[in-house]
DNA sequence: GTGGGGGTGGAAAGCGCTTTCCGCCTGCGA
DNA sequence: TCGCAGGCGGAAAGCGCTTTCCACCCCCAC
């Protein structure tokens, strides 16, 4: 239709005014028939000369006007350490669907864990006026994070956390404590006593609360140090049994480290369950991928993303705090502590 | 500071007016101090006026209005078909790493391999008159997606592709035929003769590649349909070996649904690599958290994202295409052909 | 001492859209 | 027949920013 190369500007997009002159009708007619709130009738034979009009043409609203016009944009955002690493990706997932729903876009931010580029990517979401931010990273304490957090919620946006992120906000807590302690209350029943904790990045409220559960059951577990890779736990396992061989079971704060802790204990020829245990947290695909499988915590990723993207969105007084539970789930890299120590 | 507070708008945000207001000096003033392009000067004491009342009032620009104003916008979109499969993942993080270099923030779009989906996406993501949009997924042949793409590309936005996506585009194209290639000439290096591969889902271009390059070598290996997944890896390995006991090794189209196979064959007690071979594609972490390790075709996923979004960011002419190697990396769970039938 | 030119601040015109008014037209009742 | 209310299209005023253009000032050269 020569029509439609005739009307469109060459280089650029399609605008409204274009859509209703070709329609034969005012800007505003057409603003109303595109995107009317609905509060404003216009007559069907308009209506139907200007949907025509917008469809030959292919037109898109413009969002950046759009969004100034409204004073209020489209977009969310969503912060995390990083959207490689299967748990955020699972809560990532999890809030998108949500935000689908509701007809948003999701911006992610990756912060690899540097306070700075998440106080930078904050600041770069509030100019962006996204409507409301998920911050999926549970935070370093303490930062001047807090400050650029209320900035955010001043200009209008809204705030949601997973773990804990300070009063105020919205935030979803999965039961970090809680699960430590599950762990640590089977390894104990299993007869456990020398147990070997594989932490993670420190200043992580994650990993303060896992292990506080822990040892709120076992007192003082010896204590290796990794960042919550697989490489890193591998490692750390191996440095862990150096300095103390008498361990019979062996906790990694998450299933990504357990897995390296596997690896590691396969190198040193020590089998899983028979002679070490090892727990992991998370219950990621990589927990049944391993072998033996994994006795680890559950947490249910994507449901947790997506219900602090609901607390986001919905009109509700923010603030609230939804728990969500962590469950045992054991498979086979636990059991009866060895007797050969 | 009262000033502060008397100065912000109490529910919205800080524009730039205020801040010239508290600086004393006219809206152009500010704007030119804060986001000149350079090419303008202000005297000293009038920039630093503003700067520092910038600073006070924590004023970061109105996004949309900025694109507004400037006819371009700061975000870029990366389709995938699902962020949770850390294929995709991988590539996204790669994107993203360079997204950042340029100073722009990623729009992740999740189309769970939705053709209906990807298209509203892609015109959502014109709407938002992104700069440019990573196509990660393999395209599903024959869409009218093309016109969709054709649209925003002629709104000013750029596209590239991960996979073979038309022409016109700039394109990625990891070297799949060559990959399945490869694990044909392994497999049957090591003298296997009955083969099943599991395919993925039908119509993506990615699967289609890699049987290519595998069938190349092999003419006519036992097919087994899943769907990238690793239950789906398992339930065909069941009903392949259930058609097919004769088989000696088994080529999964990428590591997840080889995990999965490897889950069958543990379940059916026939012991990998001594009985049957496995391999996998993609060389994901998955590949090595397996017992035993996967053989398998790497790809460089990060780097391909990455390669991807600075070919839609640099200023090139449009349509260049860049291989991406495939690579063998032979692990524990391929072995010489059983002797066994 | 006056004219001209370079440099720098400010006014104002958009960017594409929403939304408030305003005014016209129609239809109804008196 | 006229008045008035209700319905609906259009003009226009922004939303917050960029950028062109104009005006002004100061300094220098003649």
């Amino acid at each position: 239709m020569p029509r439609t190369s005739s009307t469109r500007a060459p280089g650029g997009a399609v605008t409204l005014q274009q859509v209703a002159t070709v329609a034969g009708v005012s800007l505003a007619t057409a603003s109303r028939v595109l995107h009317g709130s609905g509060g404003r009738k216009v007559a069907e034979a308009l209506a139907e000369r200007v949907t025509a009009a917008a469809a030959e043409l292919r037109y898109v609203a413009h969002a950046p006007a759009q969004s100034l016009a409204r004073s209020r944009s489209t977009v969310v955002g969503v912060l995390v350490h990083d959207i490689a690493d299967p748990y955020f990706a699972a809560i990532a997932a999890g809030a998108m669907d949500v935000a689908r729903e509701y007809d948003l876009m999701v911006l992610v931010a990756n912060t690899f864990r540097d306070p700075g580029l998440e106080r930078d990517y904050l600041a770069r979401l509030r100019a962006q006026r996204a409507r409301a931010v998920l911050l999926a990273g549970s935070a370093f304490v303490g930062e001047p994070f807090a400050e650029e957090v209320a900035a955010f919620a001043e200009s209008g946006g809204r705030v949601a956390a997973i773990g804990a992120h300070g009063t105020g906000i919205d935030t979803v807590e999965p039961d970090q404590y809680g699960g430590g302690r599950l762990i640590a209350e089977h390894l104990v029943g299993l007869g456990h006593r020398e147990i070997g904790v594989i932490t993670g990045p420190a200043g992580l409220a994650t990993v303060a609360q896992r292990l506080a559960g822990f040892t709120s059951v076992v007192a003082a577990p010896r204590l290796g140090h990794a960042d919550f890779t697989r490489e890193g736990g591998r490692a750390a396992t191996h440095e862990l049994l150096g300095r103390h061989p008498e361990l019979t079971a062996i906790f990694a704060l998450n299933d990504l480290m357990a897995a390296g802790a596997l690896a590691a204990l396969r190198e040193l020829g020590r089998p899983v369950p028979e002679q070490l245990s090892v727990a992991g947290f998370d219950d990621l695909p990589v927990a049944t991928d391993v072998t033996p499988a994994l006795t680890t915590v559950r947490l249910q990723l994507a449901d947790i993303g997506a219900r602090a993207m609901r607390l986001l969105l919905d009109d509700e007084p923010v603030g609230r705090l939804v728990p969500a539970p962590a469950e045992l789930v054991v498979r086979d890299s636990t059991g009866q502590a060895s007797t050969l120590h």
